[in-house]
DNA sequence: TGAGCAAGTTGCGCAATAAGCAACGTGGCT
DNA sequence: AGCCACGTTGCTTATTGCGCAACTTGCTCA
């Protein structure tokens, strides 16, 4: 029987959300490469497909071709509204900024486990990040997780902080007292950094995102290498940052008191 | 048994869907909801929604709260980059010709089966269009369906026009020779229209969005009440929607020849 | 033109899983 | 403190999901 995830009741499922994550990492492929990666057999494997097919999460391209990720996807994603306004309220404001500060911009919320990256705009610099738009990135290490951290009601984040913390680097806070310290700072100052924390030469530094309810519901933050954000300058942007987060929360129904 | 739908070989997968589906139209429900809008035991509602929970998928609010989606959707979409550029790109020229036309303007995609739209924004006028976006509509009633059924190549047009199509108002169009006639009329005049074809009262006119490989995989489209858009004035807007569509399909990599 | 191959589909039978039941834990409310 | 509702979990079993085999279909090549 193929290898069923821990934690998780429905072997079915599970596959088909494997299915789901498989072509949205590789576009698309057919039936039988779907089998062989999930170890089932190829019928299986086209039943599992049909049944994400026949709720439009998947599409056949054309009558013969592969599979890929259909608009069912979009149309659930559409509708985490808040979220989405998230992403699409803050596109333009990481534009903005990132072509002013010339580093890669992004705003980021949380899942709950970890800091997904919603939105994300380029400086011009030929050396710039990867697109972490959708990606999950850990909480304790980068700056944006910080800042969620930090403002995360106790009850949710109090299973978080008692989880080993994973080294990235040498400079990562993998000590529990340390991390809450450092998100004690990250209240005070209004702000977090990360120095090389998630990886070696990376700098970050991130703001608060303010929702309509008055929570802490994204961030914002500004990544770039070490020689062209060092200490001095990444604090030094933490005020355009903090234009950018405040209109991005107005825009997101926050009324400052 | 709870009732399965036509079509879908796999229960549990067709279940875990409809969750997912609930969740995205009411926002947040609880073990006992999903249960009983299933038509299953709490047991049962509550192992397909902690597989989804294990693959990120949904998201507990809080310890004992509600479930809600979580953006292990999100990711998943954002993965179906193209389409996601289609939305993302699009959003400020629907900004930009809904100021300048005071109406509604969308872009849709089709999914092979219906028109799905992406991007949306509304005009100034108290009296506007619903939210569209995530929503699917027929290909055959709306403007854009009919933008992206005329371009469509004749393998993935040909069993949609075998189908009995629907119709919605007196003047929806439900005869195939009709619709097929209709297309030819879309491809000479490089536009559609919908009047009143989906609802009474509505009017709507759209022109195609060609992407990077030159097919037309978008429709760009402005919607309003009949008497605000007349058919004149529906047919002298063609030329912003046009200027629109020509931008969008630029940023998609359309070189035209 | 026909054979071979690979991909995908489908009927069938059965074993493993999904599901229901009952009991339990927990938090909120009175 | 007691009650109620929600959600979880162990256990059992009935049903479904799955693998197998056979089939269909389209493509390639001799």
């Amino acid at each position: 029987m193929s290898p069923t995830r821990e934690g998780s009741a429905v072997q079915s499922v599970d596959r088909a959300v494997s299915i789901l994550e498989m072509l949205a990492a590789r576009g698309d492929l057919g039936i039988t490469e779907i089998a062989e990666e999930l170890e089932v057999h190829k019928s299986t494997a086209s039943r599992l497909v049909a049944a994400l097919q026949s709720r439009h999460l998947l599409e056949q391209q054309g009558e013969r071709g592969k599979y890929a990720l259909s608009y069912g996807i979009v149309r659930l994603a559409a509708a985490t509204t808040a979220r989405l306004d998230v992403a699409r309220l803050g596109q333009p404001i990481c534009g903005r900024l990132a072509e002013s500060l010339g580093e890669t911009v992004n705003v980021a919320v949380s899942d709950g486990e970890v800091a997904i990256t919603v939105a994300q705009e380029d400086g011009a610099a030929a050396i710039t990040s990867q697109n972490w738009v959708g990606r999950r990135t850990p909480l304790h290490a980068t700056s944006a997780g910080k800042v969620l951290l930090a403002w995360m009601d106790e009850d949710s984040r109090r299973p978080l902080l008692r989880r080993a913390l994973h080294r990235y680097t040498d400079d990562t806070i993998v000590e529990h007292a340390a991390l809450r310290a450092e998100l004690a700072r990250v209240l005070d100052e209004g702000h977090a950094r990360s120095f090389e924390e998630l990886e070696v030469g990376m700098h970050a530094v991130a703001v608060p995102v303010f929702s309509g309810d008055g929570t802490v519901g994204s961030a914002l933050s500004a990544t770039g290498p070490s020689y062209r954000l060092p200490r001095r300058r990444a604090r030094a942007i933490v005020a355009d940052l903090r234009e950018g987060a405040a209109e991005l929360s107005v825009e997101l129904g926050y009324r400052a008191g």
